[in-house]
DNA sequence: CAGTGGATGCTCT
DNA sequence: GAGCATCCACTGT
């Protein structure tokens, strides 16, 4: 019994929304997995009909959480060595996501130096996959609920300055600028172009 | 600081 | 067989 320790998890219909909004208001929430996290710093959206969204070209056995009910983790691996994590939004079969960029690491900092082998904080979760090497994020992970064990997830106490810019690292639809970050953060995986 | 290439596995053409 | 929603080590200024 700890109702005081979950009232502030986000619940799932806090992903029932338009994807775009979702990874706005992400910006500044605080993600743990297992008591290791910290503040979601940058992410970008996914949307229906986005040609750079894994769901784009329809439902495969490697993108069928995109296709589950919202609130739930879709874990890809990434060029063979990484994992990414993303929470999938909107209603149910609308399949779009919000890809995990980069934390400001808060908790269990020397859990995520002893995973990635590195002293320097700034870099601990700079990264969508090294968020998921710090956290201990992999495919296992696939399809969990995000607001149950071992995930733990909660708004900001108030909303944060936010930047936005192009997507990292995709060659289609490059002018959506759905990629978004806290303002003047030094836990991004890197810069955005201009002050917002 | 910028640019390049290797590691490595899965999905889709 | 190509192409990745990446990271790291290495090179050269």
């Amino acid at each position: 019994m700890e109702p005081a320790g979950e009232a502030g998890t986000l619940p799932r219909a806090f992903f029932a929304r338009e994807v775009d909004e979702v990874a706005r208001t992400l910006i500044g929430a605080e993600l743990l997995v297992d008591g290791v996290g910290g503040t979601i710093v940058e992410c970008e959206a996914y949307a229906p009909s986005d040609p750079a969204s894994h769901a784009f070209r329809g439902q495969t056995p490697r993108n069928a959480a995109m296709f589950g009910p919202p609130g739930h983790a879709y874990v890809y691996r990434s060029y063979g060595i990484h994992w990414c994590l993303n929470l999938v939004c909107e209603p149910e079969g609308v399949a779009s996501a919000v890809l995990l960029r980069a934390l400001e690491p808060t908790r269990g900092l020397e859990a995520m130096r002893r995973r990635r082998g590195l002293d320097e904080a700034r870099l601990l979760c700079a990264g969508p996959g090294r968020l998921c090497q710090a956290l201990a994020v992999t495919g296992a992970h696939d399809g969990a609920a995000l607001d149950a064990p071992p995930f733990e997830l909660r708004a900001p106490a108030r909303p944060p300055a936010l930047v936005s810019g192009p997507r990292v690292g995709i060659s289609r639809a490059q002018e959506r600028p759905w990629r978004y970050g806290l303002a003047g953060s030094r836990f991004l995986s890197r810069p955005f172009s201009l002050p917002g």
